[in-house]
RNA sequence: GGGGCUGUAGCUCAGUUGGAUAGAGCGACGCACUCCUAACGCGUAGGUCGUCGGUUCAAUUCCGACCAGCCCCA
């Protein structure tokens, strides 16, 4: 509601300006320090006074005295040195806020663009760790952010079920274990796969640096299986499912949900890069070197940020410097695709799947049902053959969000170059990064997980720990530290509820915790892990919240209670506030009751906050809103003794605005994927 | 060598396109605690917003240089 009536504010000023002083200022607007300056503000008669060599005070006064009424705004006041201030018309701006609160929210049409976001994407060869939760998490997040704001979203799980770290597995399992196809297989069934596939991974990666020949076993086993023949492929294949399936598990817990995995098998056995090869060829995106340090390469010549900013945006596919073929310089910009060897890289692949997700490549993938979530949903994943029936149309985005941590923002900006040198330049623009910092441990959790860290390490805020050497904290092990955790606060509170119910309140605290946690910090944050923090529930927390609208709930359901007849009353008294029979300013404008009006304001605000989070691409905004309307309503809670209000008007109100609280809590929360229980 | 990110209270972090008195949590100290659930609340202490310069009516915010840390590229 905030966001409405401080557009049409600036919209009013903006006119207003233009028709009176026939010029065209930005309108910033801001909130003032303190609410009794008002609830919105704006500084733009410094900037006119600049323009006009006229005292910015007096250009206010002018504004303010001749402002034609704006739609709920009760009255614009000059303040300060010549701020424009204006005071909304709180009763209004409450109901309104009511209103919206109570309304579902848009959900996309069936034709609508679709945004793409690929998040979690965990090399399937071992178990998920803290760093994965904090990639899938921003994603999933994100996700529904987009969903809310009325985008249709895709999300997809990119699987890299050829690459070195997959061998690496297999690798173990045939020459360290000596385990045929059919006993691997039988391991998948047992719990904990993942967790055998971690010490086994850590495993060969020691027997690899022990000797560098072993180097030679270690390739041979990745060509067979991106080859996709041999018994490395199949147990490839054999241990990358299953890996799949554990980690949907895992991150069934964080109630988090895919629509496709996309496979790199079925991108290398449906040669999307021979089709992106190609493209890149045929427009001379790609050139062969023929001499110097890459010669035999195919290489990209990425433009320099003067070739970047003077190049007129090409429209076709065939961009000039194709014609000219000289030879490629060899400066540091230019990017090898195609190694001398004939193989290409991982940026060449990413180029192909970044062309089938804009539905710019010529080829499509088959698609398999995989997996349906617990909460019904389907995920599919990519397959080399055959459909199976009801399959949706995936790809296809006009917007690609890619949750990948801050490391790959390199080979990220490569692949926007390769397609903006094919021409592609919308699809370029409308690529992103959705950059995130890596999760450290602190040197204290680094210790007491048993790691020897150097000591001049000891003293930084956070080390990064090898997961090559089976360290860092899994998944799962966290999961059940806060699940365990919490279920110690909820058998001591609540001893007489059923098992069942005591196990579902200390699940929803422990995923509030976490997805709170991870969430609470900003992108470009490095999260220094420590398992103090993490399982803390008290403070900035996510329990901190749950707890509220376990309070909220806790306080209508007692009102309801307490006397049958009051809440009759109550209602009847809450729908005259809605029709504004029952003028609310009576509370709201009251200098007595300001902190409700506050805290109706910032329950109002939401909807501003939410834009805010969609433009910086910044989930952590989201739950700080939900963390200081949660101690807002504290404060209420701790001022106002709801349920006992003798004057029946204000008791409806109290509830009025209780209520508005709990929709908008309970919203926010939705968002970050967290639920709060009925009890804790 | 080139590029990116970061530097704000004892600690961990917020602070959108410059704007009025820079905030929160944790920790510390003090208080409150028979009340709609204390996983709560109130108060106190704690700041050269890394340093220096520039732009501006106005800089934690923009620009430059430097210092420190982290990451990426060859």
């Amino acid at each position: 509601m905030y966001k409405a009536v401080e557009e049409r504010f600036r919209k009013a000023l903006r006119h207003h300006i233009h028709e009176r002083y026939k010029t065209d200022v930005p309108i910033v607007t801001e909130r003032p320090p303190k609410l009794s300056m008002g609830e919105a503000a704006s500084p733009v008669c410094f900037e006119l006074a600049k323009r006009l060599k006229k005292p910015p005070r007096a250009l206010a006064q002018e504004i303010a005295n001749s402002l034609k009424p704006i739609a709920g705004i009760a009255r614009v006041e000059v303040a300060g040195g010549g701020y424009l201030n204006a005071f909304f018309d709180r009763a209004a701006f409450f109901r309104a806020a009511a209103e919206e609160a109570g309304r579902q929210a848009v959900t996309a049409e069936v034709g609508a663009t679709k945004t793409v976001v690929e998040h979690t994407s965990i090399n399937p060869n071992k178990a998920a760790h803290i760093g994965h939760l904090r990639n899938a998490v921003l994603g999933d997040t994100f996700a529904r952010l987009l969903r809310h704001s009325g985008r249709r979203v895709e999300v997809q799980n990119y699987i890299d079920n050829t690459g070195v770290q997959v061998a690496d597995v297999v690798l173990g399992f045939l020459h360290l274990e000596k385990k045929s196809l059919a006993e691997v297989k039988a391991l998948t069934e047992a719990p904990k796969f993942d967790y055998l596939c971690w010490d086994l991974y850590t495993r060969v990666t020691l027997f690899l640096a022990e000797d560098k020949a072993r180097l030679e076993l270690r390739n041979h086993t990745l060509k067979e299986i991106e080859q996709g023949h041999g018994d490395a492929a199949k147990m490839g294949e054999i241990v990358a499912t299953a890996i799949n399936y554990c980690h949907l598990h895992t991150l069934d817990r964080l109630g988090i949900d895919y629509d496709l995995l996309t496979q790199e098998s079925d991108i290398l056995h449906l040669k999307f890069w021979d089709a992106a090869f190609e493209m890149l060829k045929r427009s001379g995106t790609v050139q062969l070197a023929s001499s110097g340090k890459n010669a035999g390469c195919w290489v990209m010549q990425l433009p320099s940020e003067r070739d970047a900013a003077a190049k007129p945006p090409a429209e076709g596919a065939a961009t000039a410097s194709g014609e000219e073929a000289d030879e490629p310089p060899e400066e540091a910009e230019a990017k090898i695709i195609v190694r001398s060897t004939g193989t290409v890289t991982y940026v060449g692949k990413d180029i192909a799947l970044h062309l089938w997700k804009f539905g710019l490549l010529a080829r499509d993938f088959h698609y398999h049902r995989f997996y349906e979530h617990p909460d019904g949903h389907q995920a599919w994943i990519t397959a080399s053959e055959r459909d199976d029936p009801g399959a949706p149309a995936f790809g296809h985005a006009h917007e690609v969000f890619n949750v990948i941590d801050s490391r790959q923002s390199y080979p990220q900006q490569v692949v926007v170059a390769g397609l903006r040198a094919l021409g592609y330049n919308t699809e370029a623009d409308h690529l992103k990064h959705f950059a995130y910092n890596v999760v450290a441990l602190t040197p204290r959790c680094a210790l007491e997980m048993g790691y020897e860290i150097p000591p001049e390490d000891a003293k930084r805020p956070y080390v990064e720990v090898s997961g090559r050497k089976g360290q860092g904290v899994k998944a799962d092990d966290l999961l059940d530290r806060l699940e365990a955790s919490a279920r110690e606060e909820v058998d001591s509170r609540h001893p007489e509820s059923p098992e069942a119910e005591r196990a579902a309140i200390a699940h929803a605290v422990a995923i509030g915790a976490l997805r709170y946690f991870l969430l609470r910090f900003t992108r470009s944050t490095v999260i220094a892990f420590d398992f103090k923090d993490a399982l803390s529930f008290e403070g900035e927390t996510g329990p901190y919240v749950q707890y509220a609208v376990v309070r909220v709930n806790g306080i209508l359901r007692k009102g309801a209670e307490m006397d049958p007849s009051l809440a009759v009353e109550d209602a009847a008294n809450i729908s005259r506030i809605e029709s504004g029979e029952l003028d609310a300013s009576r509370f709201l404008a009251s200098p007595e009751y300001e902190d409700i009006w506050d805290l109706v304001l910032l329950a109002g605000s939401l909807d501003a906050r939410l834009e805010l989070a969609l433009a910086a691409q910044e989930p952590s905004s989201v739950a700080r809103f939900a963390f200081e309307l949660a101690q807002s309503f504290n404060g209420f809670y701790h001022q106002h003794n709801i349920n006992r209000e003798a004057d029946t008007e204000k008791r409806a109100f109290l509830l009025h605005v209780t209520t508005l609280v709990r929709e908008q809590l309970v919203t926010t929360l939705g968002l970050l994927g967290i639920t709060a229980p009925e009890k804790m």
